[in-house]
DNA sequence: CAAGGATATCGACATCTGTCAATATTGATC
DNA sequence: GATCAATATTGACAGATGTCGATATCCTTG
């Protein structure tokens, strides 16, 4: 690694080790990689994810997310904020919009992360 | 599905639907894949996972896995129980030890519903 | 069967998390 | 600029979670 391991994302973290099945994960990459998981780790925010994913152009307003549950608004913009803090959704404000769009990159290196399987 | 959706454990759950970014995911499939990733979201899981599946014959003893960490050892016990519970571990009991396994299928599988990459 | 070691369970505690109602902020429009 | 709609922030609260010390359970061995 050129950068200074201090200086690397989380989604950098994922990409750069190892398989979990391959080989004894460092203590510090598990640090690193685990509140990315904990993103995840939410019925409600995975839906939010694969909503977002699968939305057309692959982005998604947060007006149409709000109606997909019964959760109060605040609360659904508290989980995208979780999603977007670990690097796994993208932001962008357009007018008095705002749009999400999934980092498939982060995402899919955490699925090759757990799968051990090649990309 | 030839199963009723209600005898289908976890990580049937996660075999048999799409992936995340392909298309929305279902509410009830989401409850129960959650709890999956709610167990590998932890440092210490995330760790205990990555030594059981590295050890030799890939499966470890509870006693190798206490000294690998600077916790008590109901507490990595938890984890341990965690992480079986959520069907990532198997358990084999021989003699006074115990044998944890990687349900390799399972994380796999957890591994292709995120990363969307074909087996 | 007594003793000792390996693992699990229990009870307690501090911290973290998901949720809501209330309120703030920001941008568009009249 | 006043108002309205979209989104975020704040504060509060109940419930979940990670950790430990103490103790229980279960084998094995003397």
């Amino acid at each position: 690694m050129s950068k200074s391991e201090l200086t690397l994302t989380a989604a950098e973290s994922v990409a750069c080790c190892s398989p979990v099945l391959k080989q004894p994960m460092d203590a510090q990459v598990a640090e690193r990689i685990a509140p990315m998981l904990k993103a995840i780790a939410d019925p409600v925010r995975l839906r939010l994810l694969s909503l977002v994913a699968a939305h057309e152009g692959g982005e998604a307003c947060v007006c149409d997310l709000n109606d997909a549950f019964d959760l109060s608004q605040p609360t659904i913009s508290h989980h995208l904020k979780v999603l977007h803090e670990a690097g796994l959704l993208d932001r962008s404000k357009r007018g008095v919009w705002v749009y999400y769009r999934v980092h498939t990159e982060a995402l899919t290196d955490l699925g090759t992360l757990l799968g051990g399987v090649a990309r």
